[in-house]
This record gives C-alpha cells, structure tokens and sequence, in this order.
DNA sequence: CGCCTAAACGGACTTTACCCCGTTTAGCGC
DNA sequence: GCGCTAAACGGGGTAAAGTCCGTTTAGGCG
C-alpha cells in the first residue's frame, strides 16, 4: 500500500518485520484490553501471547506506557485531525471562544472514552513526554492567542487551562473500575464548568478597548 | 501535648514500637532523600537501613507512594493550618478573591517546594486517595461558596480549579533533575495566570445584580 | 508476676518491568 | 543467487514492589 508512496526521506525507514511485529502486538494488546482491563496487559503475557520474544516488544515500545501511548496515538491523530480541519465549532470557522468551548467538550469526551488507557499512558518517571497533553496545550495556546485579549503570558495560562481541562480526569476522578461503560454523560459536569470557566476568562472587561 | 487528650476513641490507639518504628523509618527516608533523590528510596534499601524487616515496611505504609504521602502529611498539616486560621490574606479575614489568589500562590510554592515527593506520592493505581489533592479541592469549593457567583454545580468548578492549580505541577511541568535548588521565581508565571484566571471567574457580571 | 491475645515483626516468595547480549534475518549491492 | 551489515529478535537475568505466614512481643488482666 504504501510502501512505494514513502519517497525514503530517511535512510532506513523499517523493516519490514518490524512493522509487522508492531501492528500485531498493537492488536494483541487491543485483544487483551477487551478481555481483562489494563492491569491485565503484562509485558511477559503480551509477549507470549503474540508469540514473541519479551525484548521485541521492548524495542518496539520501549516502556510499558509505550505501549498505551502507541494505543492512543492512533486515536489521537483522529481527534487531532478533527480539530484542525473538520467541521466549524471545533474546527476552523468559529469564534476562539467558541472552539475553546468545543474543544473542552471534545476533549472531555475523548478522555472519558480512553479513561484507562490514558492514565496507563502515564509514566511515572517521565512527565508527560510530549504525548497527548500536547495537542491539549498548544491548540488552547493558539486559541488564546487569537482570542485577542491583552495578557502577557498566554503560554502559562494555556498550561494552566489544560491542566483544568485533562487534570481532573487523570488525577482525581480516575473511575476505580476497570472496564467503563460507555456513559457519555459522566463527564457532563465538567463539560458545564469548562464552558462557564472559558466565558468567563475571554469575557472582555466593561470600559475597556483593547490596551 | 495530645497523647492524653485522646481519651480513646479507638479501642487499640497503636502500640508503643510502632509509633517508634513508624518515626524511625520517617527520619530514615529523610536521610535518603537528602543523599539521592526519590529515586535511591527503596523499599528492601529503607529496610535495611532502618534495620527492620520489609514487612515492617509495608505494613507502616501500604505502599511505596504511602511513604511519600506520609512525609507529606506533616508538611500539609502546616500549610492547612495557615489556610484555616493564619494571617488574613490567606487565611480567613479577606475577601473570598484574595483568598483564592492567596492560596493558589501559597499552594504552588508549596508544591514547588515538594515536588520531587508530591510526584513520588502519585500511585498508578489509585486516583490519588483523598491525599493532598483534596485539601486544594475541599478549599476551592468553599471560598467559591462564599464568593456568592450564581453558579450552579460549584463542585465541578472546584475540581477544575483544582485541577488547573496542582496539575501543571504534577503532571505536565515535572522538573526532570532529581534536587531542585530553591528557586522560588519557577512559579512565577503560574501563579500569574492562576490570579489572572481567579479575577475573571469571580469578576461579576456587567449588567446583571443577580438572576 | 506470669499468662494470653492481638498486634507487630521478619524475611522468603512471587510478580513484573526493564536490561543485556548473543543469535538471526531483512534487504541492499553485486 | 551470494554475501554483508545493520537492524530485529529471543529469552534469561536483575531489581524492586508487594504478599504471605510463621514467629515474636507489647501490654492488659487476673
């Protein structure tokens, strides 16, 4: 498929059996997570079950978090794909205030669906290594920065809005259960309050023009 | 000072070894901590140094994130302190706005000044248990009380506040070396945005008196 | 003062992430 | 096809968290 449409740009882009290798552990571990949560996706057992030495699956994912990441990043480049270019609220076309709204509410949903594998993802060594809460900062960044208000600093405020946005569903109200019922309303309330807490925040002061 | 004036609520309050015990293996993490980072804060490596069983170990502290927790709970218990019963800005005696700035100043120093321990206090498993999350989050919502928006669903709010607050510092903005020297300006720009974020949420309405 | 019981202790055992390095193989040039 | 080299593979080895259970002991009671 796409291997003649790759011009080559590095020198060794990967072998064959490589890629093989990482789509079939990729769908392995797929497999396990619909059988037992998580907790049940063990490094030895994954190995085994895909008929595969332990160190490959090392090499491919580096870490056991590697694995969960490498699970979210196809669903992210989705979402991702979606924000960028797809229809008005959340894509390009509306107000920054409005897609800020949306992409809350976009956002929300997304974790609620990947709750567990998303905190999987997380390392306990490495902060966040430039993964998922990426996408969250520096598309609110922009946002913000077309929003046009007169702060400095918008780069701290963006941290701080996407800390308030992914810290609650990956710190504190992590569901203890393993496998989550698809219930698109739990993250309601917090859909609420990220849209009052966005109104609010671009809200332009009384008498004032711009500054 | 309080060991008589529990009168026993508790059947058994705790046996004399293992308040000495407890005491010992703290003061030992301690050390450890000042030698090499959390890292080097081993569970069999405590033991030993503490000269008591692993076991031990365990059964003080659950877990190796309890250990962490416990440290912290000293230092938590000062700071709550300052919150409930200090000095006006912070504690009570200010509007509920300058206590929100105040406490969101006070509380990323105070996490900056933990960090290396509020990270090793995180459990993969557990949604940080009530820990040193939920003063923040306990805080939050009361002052939101009290400022008296017309807001339904000030819970929510609360933990997004909460989340906005301790999350940058948790889990994005993790300091990669292992001792970070006092430098207290690293905060800075958060609690900028943090004051920033507060004026506006609690910046009444233009034209409305109430709804 | 000695008994008795519940709590604390100790350390071997199990599980799991992650490392290492000798072996195999894909894929290129001839 | 043939060989060469860098990459991928395999799986045993290590370290550290957490469990289990037999042993010891604090401390109340007769």
């Amino acid at each position: 498929m796409n291997g003649s449409l790759v011009p080559l740009g590095k020198p060794r882009p990967e072998r064959a059996d490589a890629v093989r290798n990482r789509e079939l552990l990729l769908a392995t571990v797929r497999e396990m997570l619909a059988e037992g949560g998580t907790g049940c996706v063990t490094m030895d057992a994954l190995a085994e079950r895909a008929r595969l030495g332990k160190g490959t699956v090392f090499r491919r994912f580096g870490t056991r978090a590697g694995i969960f990441r490498a699970l979210l990043d196809a669903d992210e480049r989705i979402f991702q794909e979606q924000v960028l270019c797809g229809p008005p609220p959340l894509g390009p076309g509306a107000s920054a205030l409005d897609r800020m709204v949306a992409y809350g509410q976009a956002r929300i949903a997304f974790l609620l669906d990947h709750h567990s594998i998303a905190r999987a993802a997380l390392d306990r060594n490495q902060p966040v290594p430039a993964g998922e809460a990426t996408i969250t900062r520096v598309h609110l960044r922009m946002l913000l920065g077309q929003a046009g208000l007169g702060l400095p600093d918008l780069d701290s405020l963006a941290i701080q809005l996407t800390g308030a946005l992914e810290g609650p569903l990956l710190l504190y109200l992590a569901l203890p259960e393993p496998d989550t019922p698809p219930s698109p309303a739990a993250g309601r309330p917090l859909a609420d309050s990220w849209s009052i807490l966005i109104h609010r925040l671009l809200r332009t002061e009384p008498g004032s023009t711009a500054t």
